[in-house]
DNA sequence: GCATTGTGTTGAATGGCGTTCAACAGATAG
DNA sequence: CTATCTGTTGAACGCCATTCAACACAATGC
């Protein structure tokens, strides 16, 4: 029927939200960024938000989508590099957005909508490395180990941050036994 | 002068509420444990606790002293043990205070008393880590990096709850390069 | 052209939160 | 006996996420 044809597309108006919600969860914070300054800062009144988003963790997880949406662009347009060198890439860039990094991780038991989106970006993410492990001419059986342990410590080094010089150690460290 | 001679001591109140926001705590979460709950639990009035305490995050820090002195006790009686065997040990007790450990790291940026009780527990962490590894004589120039690397693995163990399997395996790749 | 329906927006209200304040009790001290 | 210090409390404050009823208006069927 193609009723749609007001002047702004719904997915427009969601996307602006979307984009006010990615500016302020990163400048302040989830917590610290309330409904009411989202509002303001899209324009709308609170109560809008909810007719484009189920609650403010939904809100989240669209920025999540859209964030890695992308980022994922960024990364396969990516020279080819070692694989310490593709570690420190990834940390350097997910530290840019280390705010919505910790953000998930915090409320991940509040929030089943969170929850599996964490799932899912960890499988997809462990599936990269232990490619990128393959490559590297790992033993397999120590494999499914040391993906673990690298997930681990990107997410070490974005929630605590050091120094780059550190990074770039702990990077080399890890993929060279 | 020793004007305190009231039935029940400050400490010993101070205490019970420390007692109560542990229970709590690890119940059901920081934040869904509320001051109003936190009070009922304790038997006082709500803004009780702002007698003890300076706000909730200072409640949370009595809840890490406490637990903290209590854990270090059974460390140190701990017998001599692998070092695979010693991270796996510290998961297996740590995991059973998951929550609180989630839990500070959800509030670092908040709150600076638990940035600096983090900061500290950290330092403290590291250099037993740090022993550890000379002891298994472990290349010194790596120490470092391994250091970094194993505290992240142990907080990544504890955030994402795995098998006891796999524990086991992720520790001993650890410590045997 | 007109009433109806679905889409979007809003002001006002709700219940809960952490926290503060002024008032009050009781034990201690001079 | 009075004054002070230590605790305790009921009531309020401002903020939060969320809900509800009312309202506008474009798209549709007649």
């Amino acid at each position: 029927m193609a009723r749609i044809k007001r002047e702004q597309g719904r997915e427009e108006k969601r996307d602006e939200i979307v984009a006010a919600a990615r500016a302020l969860f990163l400048e302040e914070g989830y917590e610290a960024a309330s409904i009411n300054r989202l509002a303001t800062a899209a324009g709308v009144a609170p109560n809008t938000i909810y007719w484009y988003f189920k609650d403010k963790d939904d809100v989240l997880v669209a920025v999540l989508d859209a964030e890695f949406s992308a980022r994922m662009g960024e990364y396969q347009a990516l020279p080819t590099m070692s694989s310490p060198e593709l570690l420190l890439w990834v940390v350097n860039h997910l530290k840019q957005v280390s705010r919505l990094v910790g953000t998930v991780h915090s409320r991940l038991e509040q929030s089943p909508a969170i929850n599996t989106w964490h799932d899912r970006f960890h499988a997809f993410s462990e599936q990269l490395l232990r490619l990128e492990l393959q490559k590297s001419g790992i033993a397999p059986q120590k494999i499914e180990a040391l993906v673990k342990i690298s997930v681990f410590t990107i997410e070490g080094l974005l929630a605590h941050s050091l120094s780059e010089e550190q990074n770039r150690a702990i990077c080399a460290a890890l993929v060279t036994p």
